[in-house]
RNA sequence: GCCGGCGUAGCUCAACCGGCAGAGCAGCUGACUUGUAAUCAGCAGGUUUGGGGUUCGAGUCCCCACGCCGGCUCCA
């Protein structure tokens, strides 16, 4: 927060010792902000009319804005007709993106990396200047930063700052480091397209990452990271463990699934199926084409056409494939008159859906064009909508929770008020829906953000987000409430009263699709997978040919557990016991003379190592207990 | 779709300035009969993603297509 320097005892255009500054402010701060500049201890500042405690993270912040800065400054220095974008600092770094004619390849990236070094070597102070918006407007036009003068436009108030070190200056808020000088460890990483101002219309500017850190030690651990978090990606993972695949025949963003997966698909479907009969869901099948007037009275093609496969021709009559299920579940309803009594209705599927995704959006199986939606249809009464919504987001946390997943990003999508006619329905629909979900959302005391223009073209969702490997945020739960296809399919009830209402009808999917929840779960246990959905459950290692009739016979015992023999006694110990750690497989039964002499087994854990031997009977007994309890390994 | 990068054996990767496509792992065969993360030997495996071009000669240079990777836009 922001202080006044008389209010904490200080006088302005004193000189003073940074920490002496941190002192008055009393709290955890690593530096202050004054005149605009980050001082850290060490440093004596001439303090301002204000000053401003920072956090590490605040500094953090503000030396990855800074590092951005020198990162334009060493790009214009080096590109003359180079025009600046915007370069904010991000979650794990910084981006700046810039125009420029000759375009930027990753080995201009190694050319400006050095001039940044060369320039944060100069020992370059950062200056901070107020200007009005007319001289900002002539500076920025003299340095044909054409992009700055769009943003000053957007600017509220008259004046605006600029920051300057060297021959550089920039148009930004600020806080910034006081010195090039403090800019040392940092990385350029990729480069990528953006388009200015996030409009596709508009120009494509070359956007460059990097980061930055206080330490080298710092940088060195995060880039150790993310080669850790390459590891884990479902991609290299499911290839490993044989789980996947994707053909270039058969098609971009079609998933094979091989047995390995399958098991574990099969698991979490049991799974699935058994907690919807316990909460009071009816399970539906329907198909996966249906004619195109199914998808005039739905909407989808007025409002989803560009995600829909072009229509299939027979007999006279035009069939599309199925982007969603909703419209079927719809016609179930309809098939017969219902009453009040029978709702809330609640119809789920694992429906598999096809749409046409833009080419350069696919991406493992965390981004598909087939996938099947673990979906559900709930109509009910006005009424109802609350508490259903209320019960299905209680549900995603709980299964997300079983499944290990903690960081949950939680958000309301609303329209985008701007831009109303990418929607169907009233104003007045819409509002109703956006506030039962507002309602649930604090009933069910959870916090959220609002996100405006996320919105289904029928109706306001709760969206879940759930986090990949390195960091990106993929949509899982959705729960969306919806006034508008039962209007227009016509769908009644009959109330107490008697007479005809319309019920409200409320999509819904836990896991998402099973395809990006299983890419999500594979990064989640970097393919360790709990017992109860690994596909591969134990090994059994007789150590010689002399301990096979034995180990056939533990295995005859454990029969009601996924198992293999390996019966490769040709090879070394170390070695099967190294193929089954890179397989994965939770449980390895070691049997050599010994145990055969004992009667007993040397269990060894995956992850836990050697657990010492034990009877067959006591291990089973260990393993049903883990598998009922859906423990993490 | 757009920007940048990449595409060599099932996988991971070599191949100098354009000059005979190569290794490890996996697979197969055989020897070894083994105590908690790699025993040894042999064999087989290729239209270098596909198509066109330049060249005496192309994995390498150019063009097109396809696919993949990182982003942008878009979305479970």
């Amino acid at each position: 927060m922001r202080m006044n320097s008389h209010d904490v005892g200080l006088n302005p255009g004193e000189l003073y010792e940074v920490s002496d500054i941190i002192k008055k402010l009393g709290a955890n701060f690593v530096g202050i902000v004054t005149n605009g500049l980050l001082y850290l201890p060490g440093e004596r500042v001439a303090l301002g009319d204000t000053v401003e405690g920072i956090t590490a993270d605040e500094a953090l912040d503000i030396l990855r804005h800074s590092t951005a800065h020198l990162m334009a400054h060493a790009v214009k220095s080096l590109i003359r007709d180079a025009k600046l974008g915007i370069g904010p600092a991000i979650e794990n770094g910084f981006y700046y993106d810039i125009y420029t004619k000759e375009k930027i390849t990753e080995d201009t990236l190694q050319l400006v990396e050095g001039k940044m070094r060369e320039l944060a070597e100069a020992r370059l102070p950062v200056q901070r200047q107020v200007l009005s918006k007319d001289a900002a407007i002539e500076l920025f036009s003299s340095l044909g930063e054409t992009f700055k003068l769009e943003l000053i436009d957007d600017i509220e108030g008259d004046e605006v700052s600029v920051y300057r070190q060297g021959d550089f200056v920039d148009l930004c808020r600020g806080p910034h480091v006081s010195n090039t000088a403090h800019i040392k460890h940092f990385k350029l990483l990729s480069i990528s397209g953006a388009y200015w101002r996030g409009d596709e219309n508009r120009e494509q500017l070359t956007r460059i990452y990097g980061t930055a850190f206080w330490t080298d030690e710092d940088l060195r651990e995060y880039l150790h990271n993310l080669e850790e978090a390459e590891k884990r990606d479902h991609r290299k993972i499911g290839r490993q463990l044989d789980l996947f695949s994707i053909n270039e025949d058969i098609g971009p963003g079609l998933i094979l699934w091989h047995p390995n997966g399958a098991i574990i698909r099969k698991e979490i479907e049991d799974y699935w199926r058994n907690v919807h009969l316990e909460k009071g869901y009816q399970f539906v099948y329907s198909p996966h084409v249906a004619r195109t007037r199914l998808w005039e009275i739905s909407g989808h093609l007025g409002f989803y056409k560009e995600n829909m496969y072009p229509p299939m021709e027979l007999e006279n009559q035009t069939y599309l494939v199925k982007p969603m299920n909703c419209p079927f579940h719809v016609q179930i309803y309809k098939a017969k008159t219902r009453s009040y009594r029978e709702l809330p209705l609640r119809f789920a599927e694992l429906g598999t859906v096809y749409r046409f995704e833009r080419s350069g959006v696919l991406h493992g199986l965390l981004r598909v064009r087939g996938f099947t939606q673990d979906d559900a249809h709930v109509f009910c009464t006005r009424e109802q909508v609350e508490d259903e919504v209320t019960d299905i987001m209680e549900l995603a946390l709980d299964m997300y929770r079983l499944f290990g997943f903690e960081n949950l990003k939680i958000e309301l999508s609303v329209r985008d008020p701007m831009n109303k006619d990418k929607y169907v329905g009233e104003d007045d629909v819409w509002e109703l829906a956006e506030k039962a979900l507002e309602n649930a959302l604090k009933r069910a005391g959870k916090e959220y953000v609002v996100a405006e223009g996320e919105a289904k073209f029928y109706g306001p969702a709760i969206d879940i987000k759930v986090r990949d490997a390195i960091g990106r945020y993929w949509q899982g739960p959705t729960i969306q409430v919806d006034f508008n296809l039962p209007r227009r399919f016509g769908m009644k009830y009959t109330g107490k009263d008697g007479r005809e209402h319309e019920p409200v009808m409320i999509h819904r999917a836990l896991l998402g699709s099973l395809e990006r929840f299983f890419a999500l779960l594979i990064e989640q246990y970097s393919g360790w997978f709990p017992l109860w959905i690994a596909p591969e459950q134990i090994r059994i290692i007789p150590i010689t040919e002399e301990q096979l009739g034995y180990a056939q016979e533990v295995a005859d015992k454990l029969r009601e557990f996924r198992i293999r023999m390996d019966d490769d006694t040709g090879s070394k110990l170390g070695y099967r016991i190294r193929q089954a750690q890179m397989d994965k497989v939770p449980y390895v039964l070691v049997i050599g003379a010994r145990e055969v002499q004992e009667g007993l087994v040397a269990v060894r854990h995956g992850v836990k190592g050697d657990l010492g031997k034990m009877g067959v009977e006591e291990l089973a007994k260990m393993l049903r207990e883990e598998i009922r309890q859906r423990a993490h390994l």
